[in-house]
DNA sequence: CCACGGATTGGCT
DNA sequence: GCCAATCCGTGGA
């Protein structure tokens, strides 16, 4: 199965694209992680666009920062970050050096290994239907099922640790495109990206939208 | 189903 | 010192 995902890896090339394209192509793929024997595999059913260009609720948006470096450095990077005093959530890095932008992983259906991703996030080898129903939608819960945290900040998504892969066509008639969820600024703007009636995107009432 | 508030730390003004 | 790209439990309709 990793031979496989490694082969359809996504080129360096993919990230240096138009932000909103990258996001709503980004649907569907594969997110993968393996750190020594642990694979875990999850499909891309929700995201955000931020560009520090024009975007105030963009971290990068006044400038480069120590916690906001890795957005600078150019597509193809993991950029994670640490809010709220215990929550991680994870970006992938796109554009050009020196742009500072970014999209924000929000939703993801389990693929494989949701028996050690619904450990990680519970600590318990059995889980309700309502835990099960919670385990990756959302990007804190995301970060937690997948074990990653900051050390992963910076990563570089062309090697064999975390990468993203071809995973599933998704026809454009079941995207569906809203405002972003969680920020007080740029709070117009319709950047967020999303699979239809897909059970792991985040409840929020932004689902409605067209 | 929906609304609300508490938790808890680090980053930046 | 303020507040955040969140999550979860609680309480009410």
């Amino acid at each position: 199965m990793i031979k496989n995902l490694q082969k359809h890896k996504l080129p360096k090339e993919f990230y240096y694209r138009d932000l909103l394209t990258i996001a709503k192509d980004l649907l569907g793929k594969y997110l993968v992680k393996k750190d020594n024997d642990i694979l875990y595999v999850g499909k891309l059913v929700e995201v955000e666009a931020y560009d520090g260009a024009i975007d105030e609720a963009a971290h990068s948006f006044g400038g480069k920062t120590p916690r906001n470096a890795v957005m600078f450095k150019g597509g193809g990077l993991l950029y994670v970050y640490f809010t709220y005093g215990m929550h991680h959530c994870a970006n992938v890095v796109a554009g050009k050096e020196g742009e500072g932008k970014a999209i924000l992983i929000r939703g993801i259906e389990p693929v494989y290994n949701i028996e050690k991703m619904a450990f990680n996030r519970y600590g318990e080898n059995t889980v309700t239907k309502t835990q099960m129903k919670n385990i990756t939608n959302g990007p804190g819960k995301i970060c937690k099922a997948f074990a990653i945290d900051k050390s992963h900040n910076g990563t570089d998504l062309s090697g064999n640790s975390i990468f993203i892969s071809k995973g599933e066509d998704i026809p454009g008639d079941q995207i569906r495109i809203s405002t972003r969820i969680g920020i007080t600024r740029s709070v117009d703007l319709p950047w967020r990206f999303f699979i239809n009636k897909n059970k792991f995107v985040t409840n929020a009432p932004q689902n409605n939208a067209k």
